[in-house]
Formats: C-alpha cells, sequence, structure tokens
RNA sequence: GUGGGCAUGGUGGAAUGGCAGACACAAAGGACUUAAAAUCCUUCGCUUCGGCAUGCGGGUUCGACUCCCGCUGCCCGCACCA
C-alpha cells in the first residue's frame, strides 16, 4: 500500500494545538478533594517585568515541570501553579517616567508573561493563579500582617536604617548586599527614621532548629545558619571605676576574663554622652564618633583594614573576676547593633583586639597556653590550658566556660547568653506600588489596627507616584485618604502612609495556590491540611536569605497562631545555575546578550528549548548560552520525530536492545529525580543512536521513548502518541516500570588490566567468577605477552567491570 | 580575612575508588544534490607510537578525575558579630 510521506517535524503548529487542548480540557488543574496521594510543586513566582521573561525562568519553571508531569503519570494529584509577584520598584518607576498607573503597566506586563509562559507548554494549574496586587489577594496580606501586630510581633520604631539614597527608601538589612542597596545597587547611607519592623529575632532559634527536619540543599542551609549566626556566651557586668553603674559586655570567650586589658565601646554607646562630664578628652571622643557615624556601612568597612580608636580619659572598668581597674576606649570595630555594643578586650586570644592592642600599644596577657603570644593572639579553643587566671588555672577552655559562668552567675556579675547576628526586619517602605499598612494613628488611642472586616485597605489613586526627598510615602500627600476615623473611639486620626516591601506578598503565595478563591479565609483549613506542606521548591540561591527565611519565618508564625497545618512551608529546596550570555557573561541589557525564550521558540520550538535548557550542562552550575548547542536538541528531535518513519515489525522490545530498554527506563528516572537532566536527555539520545544503528525501532520501543521524553518535550510527545494511535493523551499514561531481571546480559565485555594499565578485554557472561575468567585469560598470548617473564601473584577481579593482573 | 564550591579536549560537559573524555557543539573529509540547505557516513586530547594526559606537588591503594595532605587560580556566601 502506497503510505503517504509524513510531513517533517513541525514545532509550530504541533505545540499551538496542544497547548489549545491542554487548555480547554484543563488538564493540569489540581483538583480538590482528591483520594490520591498529593505532589504540591512550586517555582518562585515571577516578577511580570517589562522586559518579560528571561531565559532563566524556564530553566526553574521545566525542571520542576519535568517532576509534575512525572508525578502525575505516577499517579499522583499535582499542585504546580503559577502566579505574579507583582507589586515592586520597577513598575512604579516606570509609571513615574511614563505617567502610567503601575496597576495598568503591571496588567499589561503580566498579560504578556503568561502568553509566554503558555508558549513554553508548562503544566501550570492557571485556574489558581494569584497576582499580589489584586485587592482580593492583598487582603490576607495585610490580615497576616494584623495577627503579627496582634501578637506584638510587628512594631514601629524609630531607628537607625539602610536608606537607599537612589530607591529613596528604607531597605531590610537582607537587602543590603556588599554594602549596597540589592535591587538597584545604589549607595546606601544610616538615617534615623520611625519604621515599621517585624520581630524576626524571636523566630531566630526556631529558624534555625527547623534547618534541622527540611531537605534543603546543603548550600542554602549553610547560608541560612551563617545569616542567623548564633553564638553561645555570657554577658558580663564590669562596674564603672567610682560609680555605681556597670557597663555590660557580651563575650563568647568569658574563661578568658582574666586576660581583658581594656574595654572597647561603640562611637555610639550611650555611656559616653552619659559620663561626658567625666571624660577627659570628650571633645576627641564626640569628632571620632561624628565621623564614625558620617560614614556609610560600606566605607565602614572598606576603611577598616586598620584599627582606630580613642580612649575615654579618666573613665576606667572594673574587672569582675581581679578588680583590676581597665581602660575603655571607643572604636567603630565594635558595632552598636550586635551584643550591649561593648565589649572586653582580651587581645591574647582575639585577633581584632590583638591588633588593636598592637596599635595602641595595650597590654597583652596570655590566659591560655599554646600558642605564642608575641607572634600573634592565640584563639584556639580545643587545646589550650588555662593560665593566670587564679581559680581557673590548669582547665581547659570548654571546663573554665562552664566554671566561670557558673560563679558570674552565683555572684550576680552576668549570666549565660545566646546571641545572633539576626536583625529584625524592616518592614516599611516609602514608596507607592505596595500594599499599605493597614493601622490608623488615632491622636487619643496611638497605633490601631483597622479591623479585619474593613481590609483591604485599598490602594488609592495618586497623581505623583515619585518618592520624596524628606522620606514620606507619595501616600501621605493624598490627604482625603490619609485622613480618616479612629476605628476605636471614632475621633479625627490619620492611615499610615507607608506600604510593605516586595517580600510581603511572597512571603504566603504558595498558601493561597491551595485555595485561591477563598472569600473567608487566605485558605481553607481542609486545602491546607491536604496540601501543606510544599513537597519540593525550586528557586534562586539568591534568595535564600531574602524571600526563602522571610517566608519560613511568616509560615512559622502562622503554625504558631494555629492557622496552617505544619510548622515549615517547604519539605525540600533546590537551586538552578544561573544562565550566562554566549560570551560567557551575565546576561544583561547593556552588555548587548540577552537572549530570551520567545527567540529561541521561533527558532527551535518551545520543546528543544526546553530540552537545551535542560541538556545544556548541570542544573545547579552557571552554564553560559550556546545556539548552536540549542539547534543540536533541535536535532535530536527531528530524528525522534522520524522514528515513526522506521517502525520495525514485532512485538515488545528487540532482543538484542531489551537490557538496553530497561536501563534507560531506570536511567531516566532516577536522573530526573536528581535534577541530572543533562545525563537523562543524553541516556535517551544513545538510545535514538541505538535505534538508529539497528535500522529502526518497534511501535513498543518508541512508545517507552515517548514516554520517557513526554516530561521535557510535552508537546512533540503528545503529537506522536496521537499519531501512533497509542491512546488519548500523555498527561495520565503510566510511567514505564523497568525490570531489573530484563536488564542482565547474557555477556559483557570487560578490560583487563595489567599492573593496573589496561592491556586487553574479554568477552564473559556476567555471573563468571574470578577462577573461571582467570582461566579464560590464560587462553589469551595477546594479554600474556604483557606478563612476560613476570609471575602472577594475585588476580583483582571487579565482577562486571575489569580484572588486573598483579605480576611480579 | 573566613566558610563553602569548582578546576577534565577547540567548546558545554560525562564518569557508586575500576576501561577518562559518555552525550552534544564546533571543525575537517566524504555521500546525496545542477547548487545550497537538510540528511546520512567517517575523523576528531597529545604523541617521536614506547607512552603521556583530568590546575600544580606529594601521599594512600592492585587501581585515583574521584580519598588524604600541601600549593595555585577562579567563583559564591559572610565580612571587625566580640
Amino acid at each position: 500500500m502506497y503510505q503517504e510521506q509524513r510531513p517533517a517535524y513541525q514545532p509550530e503548529s504541533i505545540e499551538k494545538k496542544w497547548q489549545k487542548k491542554w487548555a480547554e480540557e484543563g488538564v493540569f488543574n489540581a483538583q480538590f478533594p482528591s483520594d490520591k496521594p498529593k505532589f504540591y510543586g512550586l517555582i518562585e513566582f515571577p516578577y511580570p517585568s517589562g522586559a518579560g521573561l528571561h531565559v532563566g525562568h524556564p530553566r526553574s519553571n521545566t525542571a520542576m515541570d519535568i517532576i509534575a508531569r512525572k508525578r502525575r503519570m505516577e499517579g499522583y494529584n499535582v499542585l504546580y501553579p503559577i502566579g505574579f509577584d507583582a507589586f515592586g520598584l520597577p513598575a512604579e518607576n516606570y509609571a513615574i517616567k511614563n505617567h502610567v498607573h503601575p496597576a495598568v503597566i503591571t496588567q499589561k506586563n503580566i498579560v504578556h508573561f503568561r502568553e509566554q509562559l503558555q508558549k513554553l507548554g508548562f503544566s501550570f494549574d492557571y485556574s489558581r493563579e494569584v497576582d499580589t496586587t489584586d485587592p482580593k489577594y492583598y487582603r490576607w496580606t495585610q490580615w497576616i500582617f494584623l495577627q503579627l501586630f496582634k501578637q506584638g510581633l510587628a512594631y514601629k520604631a524609630e531607628m537607625p536604617i539602610n536608606w537607599c539614597v537612589s530607591c529613596k527608601c528604607g531597605l531590610a538589612n537582607e537587602e543590603v548586599v556588599g554594602g549596597v542597596c540589592e535591587r538597584c545597587g545604589g549607595e546606601v547611607v544610616r538615617r534615623v527614621k520611625s519604621q515599621w519592623m517585624l520581630r524576626i529575632t524571636d523566630y531566630a532559634q526556631k529558624l534555625l532548629d527547623g534547618l534541622d527536619t527540611v531537605d534543603f540543599i546543603e548550600k542554602v542551609k549553610v547560608q541560612q545558619r551563617n545569616w542567623i549566626g548564633r553564638s553561645e556566651g555570657a554577658e558580663v557586668d564590669f562596674r564603672i571605676a567610682d560609680t555605681n553603674d556597670t557597663l555590660r559586655v557580651f563575650t563568647t570567650r568569658p574563661d578568658t576574663l582574666f586576660g581583658a586589658t581594656y574595654m572597647v565601646v561603640s562611637p555610639e554607646h550611650p555611656l559616653i554622652d552619659q559620663y561626658a562630664s567625666r571624660i577627659a578628652n570628650v571633645s576627641e571622643v564626640i569628632a571620632y564618633r561624628e565621623a564614625a557615624t558620617r560614614k556609610s556601612d560600606f566605607e565602614r568597612t572598606e576603611l577598616n583594614k586598620d584599627k582606630t580608636g580613642v580612649e575615654l580619659k579618666g573613665l576606667y572598668a572594673v574587672d569582675p573576676v581581679n578588680g583590676k581597674e581597665i581602660p575603655i576606649w571607643a572604636s567603630d570595630y565594635v558595632l552598636m547593633s550586635y551584643g550591649t555594643g561593648a565589649i572586653m578586650a582580651v587581645p591574647a586570644h582575639d585577633a581584632r583586639d590583638y591588633e588593636f592592642a598592637k596599635t595602641f600599644d595595650l597590654p597583652i596577657i596570655e590566659v591560655i597556653s599554646g600558642g605564642d603570644i608575641t607572634q600573634e593572639a592565640y584563639t584556639d579553643v580545643q587545646d589550650g590550658v588555662l593560665v593566670n587566671s587564679d581559680f581557673l588555672n590548669g582547665m581547659r577552655v570548654a571546663e573554665a566556660k562552664k566554671t566561670i559562668i557558673a560563679w558570674l552567675e552565683e555572684l550576680e556579675l552576668g549570666v549565660k547568653k545566646v546571641n545572633f547576628k539576626l536583625r529584625d526586619w524592616v518592614f516599611s517602605r516609602q514608596r507607592y506600588w505596595g500594599e499599605p499598612i493597614p493601622v490608623v494613628h488615632c491622636p487619643h488611642c496611638g497605633v490601631v489596627p483597622v479591623p479585619e472586616n474593613q481590609l483591604p485597605v485599598l490602594l488609592p489613586n495618586v497623581e505623583n507616584y515619585e518618592p520624596t526627598d524628606n522620606g514620606e510615602s507619595p501616600l501621605a500627600k493624598m490627604t482625603d485618604w490619609v485622613n480618616t476615623v479612629c476605628p476605636v473611639c471614632g475621633a479625627p486620626a490619620k492611615r499610615e502612609t507607608d506600604t510593605m516591601p516586595q517580600w510581603a506578598g511572597s512571603s504566603w503565595y504558595f498558601l493561597r495556590y491551595c485555595d485561591p478563591h477563598n472569600d473567608e479565609a487566605f485558605a481553607s483549613p481542609e486545602a491546607l491540611q491536604y496540601w501543606m506542606n510544599v513537597d519540593w521548591y525550586n528557586g534562586g540561591m539568591e534568595h535564600t536569605t531574602l524571600h526563602l527565611l522571610y517566608s519560613r519565618f511568616w509560615h512559622q508564625f502562622l503554625y504558631d497562631i494555629g492557622v496552617v497545618p505544619c510548622p515549615e512551608p517547604y519539605q525540600k529546596r533546590t537551586s538552578h545555575g544561573m544562565i550566562l550570555g554566549e560570551n560567557g557573561e551575565k546576561m544583561s541589557k547593556s552588555r548587548g546578550n540577552v537572549i530570551t525564550p520567545d527567540d529561541c521558540i521561533a527558532d527551535i520550538g518551545a520543546d528543544a528549548t526546553r530540552l537545551y535548557e535542560m541538556f545544556m550542562g548541570a542544573f545547579d552550575q552557571a552554564i553560559p548560552w550556546s545556539t548552536n548547542g540549542a539547534r543540536g536538541c533541535r536535532r535530536f528531535l527531528d530524528r525522534v520525530w522520524r522514528l515513526m518513519d522506521t517502525i520495525k515489525e514485532g512485538e515488545g522490545y528487540q532482543r538484542a536492545l531489551t537490557p538496553l530498554m530497561h536501563e534507560t527506563i531506570k536511567k531516566v528516572g532516577d536522573d530526573y529525580e536528581a535534577m541530572k537532566y543533562n545525563t537523562a536527555i543524553a541516556t535517551m539520545m544513545t538510545l535514538v543512536n541505538e535505534f538508529s544503528a539497528a535500522g529502526g525501532c518497534t511501535r513498543d520501543e518508541l512508545k517507552t521513548l515517548i514516554l520517557l521524553l513526554s516530561p521535557v518535550a510535552p508537546h512533540i510527545c503528545e503529537e506522536m502518541w496521537e499519531q501512533m494511535g497509542f491512546g488519548s493523551g500523555l498527561t495520565f499514561a503510566p510511567w514505564p516500570i523497568y525490570d531489573e531481571e530484563a536488564m542482565k546480559r547474557s555477556e559483557i565485555e570487560i578490560a583487563v588490566q595489567v599492573m593496573g594499565k589496561v592491556r586487553g578485554h574479554i568477552t564473559i557472561h556476567p555471573d563468571m567468577t574470578d577462577e573461571q575468567a582467570q582461566k579464560e585469560l590464560l587462553t589469551r598470548a595477546d594479554i600474556l605477552a604483557f606478563v612476560g617473564e613476570r609471575k602472577l601473584v594475585k588476580l583483582i577481579f571487579v565482577p562486571g567491570r575489569l580484572c588486573n593482573l598483579i605480576v611480579r
């Protein structure tokens, strides 16, 4: 019979066809309620920027799409949602420049993003899409803020904060990266402002402990642990000589108390003002403080190669362990923001104190033996033994710590103390495009939360989004909106004009996905019970100490007030590497090396784009883009397509290919789970090469290949599935199963080494013993030639791998 | 400074302590074609053909890209945290 020639693989039409079909049938919509086991896969929802999707988005999205699609084939009820983290500065800056409302441009961008995502064929449940700028969404962001406020975890405080000069906006500690603004790279200065703060420090220990219960890649755990920065020690009171006041310090080395030879306070320490009249050189001290304050944090660390400082002349502290009077200095290497803002200096056993003591010629007393303190500070805590320390003499450091803390507590001179580097979260922003903070300032009642039934507090329309130089939000000028009445006493009152940071909406969005259209609650307890926690969350390393930490904090809080069913939001966290430009540099508009998914889809199709992004290299590593490499992936799909024209007769797998088929099923499945997508794809390429070498494949072989490939390249696989008549739709087609028995081969080739060097190969049965192998070897003249006159002393036989002849 | 990671052909990269360079890209040659594209087939680390090769120098081992010690370089995090 005449066979009509099959048209070549044309991704454009195939991809449109299946995307339409998937959308119409809603095949990816998560079911609730359901008796099936659930799988909740999550990727970070994008910020809908004007530039559109970047090739970095599909790397993360495809990786999780592969897992989501595989899980559906394995019988799970899958939730793989998408949404938009749409508040943020770029839209606002665009609005300022072009006089368009940020909401208008945001909605336009969302439409564009959604189209781009759909073109890539991700199996998102679009029916659950969220948008953080939707009042129906931010109503609940505000609700969570009010819960934090009610529990005393949100408070307003006047304090020095990081201020981005260019964004004209306060920043959280986490948003200052390398001394500059995380978003714009602008200069960050200290500025005293009244700010809304969240008490994330109350959760420091829980955030630390929770890490032991989840499956995050180690790098993430380490970074979060470092950021939280727990350290154990003691607070010790030093009396100020000739007064009844004490100077409290934090130290991790109370065992070295006998070695304290001076004290250092931060230049901002209140002690300086308190005793200004007694400090002989007070003007010098004040001048030092002013110089320190003027510097930005960045300058302060930059200039801190050398120690600077000034003595508070006339003021002395009394060492509680021996009554010695020691001088007090002020130096900017002591930070007001950590511990008590004052330290006891033990130059013999602390590198910084050592450097300072050398600079200002202060005494150095050894109290731990084992080092050479004439050369450098001896900071080892393992092997040192206490000396010059009265009742601590002869003890090891660990024992001395315990003993001295007990002694201090007994005499009420100090207490055991745990300190954290983590700071409270500066939560207010002086910008327009964010969630209004739902409180009212009443002259009689103070700060009053907006009643929950009045949420959301809607963002009003303003004329001008421009941030102000005096640090006020643009909302402050909206007098109609600002002037309101106190919900408690009814007196005229004013609304809070600061808004929430970008991180607010993303701190709980994964909860909304569970039940996105609920008007009664942020999500129903039943939906949360079923879906939470997120089984697998993939995202960027850059969010480790921002979004990932913040959202864990909010979630732990929501757990504590009983509104979510589990303490940790994410069970597993993985991270993808960045995609670099073709020249190996970071992709950016200014470098002109940006490649967009749209470009790539137009060139090779969405399936090949997905395939290439997964094939280009190890998933967690940064990789430069290669247009040629991407085209190679398209060629692979062309070859897969043409397999339909070389179908061989017969049921099942070809005999010679049976072990390879089962090995491939195992390898591809295992590699997907381990996110080793590059080797999974390489394995399938090898299989296709074998099909070519065999002159074609059987229907069953092609069927298996399509199933394995479908999570990566779903459109072409659906089309081939249909054309081959394998059934209706791949979404819920069962994932192939391998058979260990069928993987066994009747004979294998192993390498033969003589003294560790490969000298030949033998073909043996895989179960052959070493005696049999040895016998076989003795018949091989080519191998024996390498042995020569030497005597065989040992045969190393590694089943299935090689044998090594040891001769002498 | 400190903690972590990485270093393999012209390129991206493979390799539970067991045949280094899988799978691709690029390049070269050939077939098909009037021609090109596409496709298909070869070759593709270096070599004086003994060997030598996974940044450099040691070590452990029958056997090391893989483990240990010491360097060098690059990347990332933290950065005076008491």
